[in-house]
DNA sequence: GCAATGGATTGATATAAGTCAAACATAAAT
DNA sequence: ATTTATGTTTGACTTATATCAATCCATTGC
């Protein structure tokens, strides 16, 4: 769907990213000049691993999954994403292209920066390279621990923590509307669909999370932590 | 051991980081006064997980291996590193601490420069800091094709992929000293060092590779490749 | 030369997790 | 109201991989 830009200027927008907070009114401005917004439909793809990563992309409202196009077919979800993150991936500055794809789950809106104008305000202003940097390493840091994550714990441990991290860092509430399919949910957790079930039918019957397919209530939030850190 | 530095400056030092070639001569003294050398035996630890970032290092001579103290004691080996390679983590730009831990494998040469340093130049020199971004950039570009590569692929694929590792990236032959024990190898590409025992034997009599315990000759990389593909 | 050590190997067994197939909901579309 | 599509659930079965225990082998130190 065509649209004219909703967000009348970057001055304005609350839901930018941090790092573009500390920048000059010219350098906002040259932000604001080049800037493109675009809206998705849920299931609307916004990256595609492989293209050419000519743009920073910012959502400004909705929900959107982070995930790789692995072998055979296969994805694994990466994380969540709402307003103020940055999505790009470090192949911007490996081989300029994206390497993981980005689908809208809600309806989405967003922004469109070209890497053109963030590459000449990094050079420009070193705080705001600094914060790229942050920002970059924040990412790194959380590959890492998904990756000892993914391969120390066990399914009841890698299912408590995506369970608890919908819970503390996407959803903001311990019950809260499940916007994945099990499927999905497999994905992130490296297991197959039915195993989801099962676990999930068995953190039900212990009654430490409550679970309709569409809605999570954590029942006990102890000890579904002790569940993800035993692994 | 204590040790005066060996290397007399960064000037005439052909093992250090790429991203000091571009720097200024005034820039490279500041790095040349502020820089320690230390040196490390085989299994001596040269990064301590945890601990506090305070320096970037450099190997000047030597193998180290890079890993991290996943859950009960079990490590998760992420690559090995040898000169020109900056040797710290993302931790850094996050929390102050690094991710990981890195242990001599031989007799290990190591320059120390504190990150003090590293962020003063970052700040002056824009083409610096760009070349950081990419060196950061490419680290976790690595870890997303890791992650995919421990997780999909089956232990016939991750082995024959660390096989192809040591020889391209690390050996730079197909005829080389294998210097991890099984179970390195197994801390690699998580799996159970009787496992990588196993299925190396298997590699064997299908006379894809000749392994002396403490050698390995691909024989016939083409299949090697395909079966690291394969998954 | 001989114990002591750390690693490599092997075989038997246990377990975690995936696959397959079918049945069951639920919601949207006609 | 009935069909269609999409997602969920369940049970039976298979497979990949870990674990355990024993043995073997090579190196090092005395």
């Amino acid at each position: 769907m065509y649209s004219e830009n909703i967000i009348s200027s970057c001055e304005v927008c609350d839901r930018c990213w941090a790092n573009f907070k500390g920048l000059s009114v010219e350098e906002l401005e040259l932000v604001n000049k080049n800037r493109f917004e675009a809206s998705f439909n849920p299931s609307e793809i916004i990256i595609k691993q492989g293209s050419p990563s000519s743009n920073a992309i910012f959502l400004t409202s909705g929900l959107a999954k982070v995930y790789m196009e692995g072998y055979s077919g296969r994805n694994l979800l990466i994380n969540l994403a709402e307003h103020s993150t940055l999505l790009a991936g470090p192949g911007v500055h490996v081989n300029s292209r994206y390497c993981y794809s980005v689908a809208a789950i809600t309806h989405v809106q967003a922004c469109f920066i070209s890497f053109d104008i963030i590459r000449k305000i990094i050079a420009e202003n070193p705080a705001f390279a600094l914060g790229f940097i942050e920002d970059l390493s924040e990412k790194a840091f959380r590959m890492y621990q998904k990756i000892l994550n993914l391969t120390q714990k066990k399914m009841h441990g890698r299912l408590a923590e995506a369970l608890l991290y919908f819970a503390d860092e996407v959803f903001h509430s311990d019950d809260y509307e499940m916007l994945l399919t099990r499927q999905e949910i497999g994905e992130m957790t490296n297991m197959a669909k039915e195993s989801v079930v099962r676990i999930m039918g068995e953190l039900e019957n212990e009654k430490i999370i409550r679970a309709m397919p569409r809605s999570v209530k954590i029942l006990n939030k102890e000890k579904l932590r002790v569940i993800s850190e035993k692994g």
